[in-house]
DNA sequence: CCAGTATCCTGCAGGC
DNA sequence: TGCCTGCAGGATACTG
């Protein structure tokens, strides 16, 4: 679930309703995520420091503590953040439990574990590994320049491309397949043999989809965080992901569904060319 | 440097 | 019904 318009999405309602809440308590147990989750580290550095604000980086959220260091956050595949009252059930693989001012907690829930919590040193921001290597934020520049700039010279999929974070950061595979779907453009075809046009008319494709969801995000969330605080799903218009076999929104041919890349790339065979 | 594959982990849908 | 397989919105360490 979690790609850019995701991320935002979750980053507003925190922003909304947990910036300058202070941290009382640190819960869960020391686990082997994507990087390992270090309770006593989190605890000896979070306990008493305020969540000031939250950022977004890509698919990562950047959560800056009152004392100038920041709590990096991933949801990898599974990984929901949720903001509950203590009192209610936590789910189960709940792996980190921030304790709030007024009994609310600020959930970790991530089944699959790809996900992680990291401290970061207020230094470290621009040397971590996974931030460090980002590509460009692809809402935050001008991707009808940058898009074609940086893949300039490739030869793998355009799919593989857009999925690859050192380039821009931020799209997965839901809005990859849409804005391929969208920009009429093959999955499969390589930067290479593509016109600078088709290519702006991808970056086009990019921003609008990623734009959209992240509207739609906002509008269905919305104030849905604070009885239930769960802020883990919303609908997002597709048009092909999840849809092989099914008819073209646009034209009408059966929607075709193979892995790209190892990963399931949904696309119309007549009007992706 | 680049492209492509394997891998971490759990849950769940679908086939038999 | 139960078992098994494959696949799932991600990132990265490999290999060639």
């Amino acid at each position: 679930m979690p790609e850019l318009p995701e991320v935002e999405t979750v980053r507003r309602i925190l922003e909304r309703h947990a910036s300058g809440a202070r941290v009382h308590t640190v819960d869960g147990a020391s686990i082997q995520m994507r990087r390992p989750l270090d309770l006593d580290t989190l605890r000896l550095r979070l306990v008493g420091r305020q969540l000031a604000g939250f950022r977004r980086r890509g698919k990562y959220l950047l959560a800056d503590l009152s004392d100038g260091h920041h709590l990096l956050l991933h949801l990898g595949m599974s990984g929901r953040l949720m903001l509950q009252p203590a009192s209610t059930e936590r789910l189960r693989h709940t792996h980190l439990i921030l304790g709030l001012n007024g009994a609310v907690e600020l959930r970790l829930v991530d089944p699959r574990r790809f996900g992680f919590a990291v401290w970061l040193a207020a230094d470290d921001e621009a040397r971590d590994p996974s931030l460090a290597a980002l590509g460009v934020e692809p809402l935050a520049t001008d991707l009808d320049v940058v898009l074609p700039a940086v893949l300039r010279g490739r030869t793998a999929p355009l799919k593989a491309l857009l999925l690859d974070q050192r380039l821009v950061a931020g799209i997965g595979n839901i809005y990859a397949n849409e804005a391929l779907w969208r920009a009429g453009i093959h999955p499969r075809r390589s930067p290479r043999r593509t016109s600078h046009e088709r290519l702006v008319r991808l970056a086009t494709a990019v921003r609008a989809v990623l734009t959209e969801a992240v509207e739609q995000g906002g509008t269905t969330i919305r104030d849905f965080a604070t009885p239930e605080g769960d802020f883990g799903y919303f609908a997002v218009r597709l048009a092909v992901y999840g849809k092989g076999g099914q008819p073209c929104p646009r034209c009408g041919s059966l929607l075709r569904e193979a892995p790209i890349a190892n990963r399931s790339t949904v696309w119309c065979p007549a009007c992706q060319r």
